[in-house]
DNA sequence: TTGTACTGTAATGATAAAAGTTACAGTATG
DNA sequence: CATACTGTAACTTTTATCATTACAGTACAA
């Protein structure tokens, strides 16, 4: 799993949970979470693309959620971050004269889509909005 | 979760269970995992730190798990090399002037041990033996 | 009792991935 | 048409990962 993406995405989408309907730049996005703006918008870009907030270009632009917090799931911002798969699949070439080295990356693979399954069902439960139920 | 150390620790103690009992050399090891020695040496410490193998040294030592194949299960693998957290907990550092900054990190937190919990259950459904046997 | 084949680990260097920075074109708004 | 934004590309810096070299320690076996 990709390092802090899921951690950058979720922070994003908590500050515009409580930015109600409010276009939000990402210089004040960046301030909060405390990284560099062109950062925020290459996340807001991703999340974007995945469906999970709108952008309005030109002065008094911003980003805003795409739909209401209550039906955005961790388990979408797991998926719209997710690149390489869950614990590393595919990185190593292991020998293809070995007869174990030959096949493992199959059989690893079907181990972590079974595990990643199981984690995408846990995130699945939580909502935006029960997350951001939390802060008060 | 760390890139590619689980499949290198799997990988390990794949070819250790069709070892059988022989003490095999981490030279042998790396020609199938296609890496460097020191780095399946380094990964062979860690498995033995947690009890995954042991290792002789000397003329004719090598390593070989510790227990039988089917006591060992995938989520102890993970155990073995998880070092960050899943998602990437704790690599920013918000602002603690905002009252989100302030304490999505604690948030974030609990949400990765709830997901983790659920990964590991999963994880710990698969023996070792058993993913050994789709080699067959 | 000495050569040999290993492990264990530190130190260094090379390569690759991630994040920060600068720069600037494009676009709404007032 | 000045302003305050977004969207991206290009470049640099930083950090993480992996490979390599080196060598001390250990057990076996002739």
């Amino acid at each position: 799993m990709n390092s802090g993406r899921f951690a950058i995405s979720v922070h994003i989408l908590t500050l515009l949970t409580f930015a109600e309907d409010e276009w939000t730049s990402s210089e004040y996005l960046a301030g909060s979470i405390n990284i560099n703006p062109v950062l925020v918008r290459k996340e807001l870009s991703n999340l974007r693309e995945h469906g999970l907030v709108l952008s309005k270009e030109g002065k008094s632009g911003g980003s805003k959620l795409a739909k209401p917090a209550g039906q955005i799931f961790m388990s979408e911002v797991y998926e719209a971050v997710k690149q390489k798969d869950l614990l590393g699949k595919g990185i190593n070439s292991p020998n293809p004269a070995c007869p174990v080295g030959r096949k493992i990356n199959d059989h690893l693979d079907s181990l972590y889509d079974d595990a990643e399954k199981t984690l995408l069902a846990s995130l699945g439960k939580v909502s935006l909005a029960e997350f951001c139920g939390k802060f008060n």
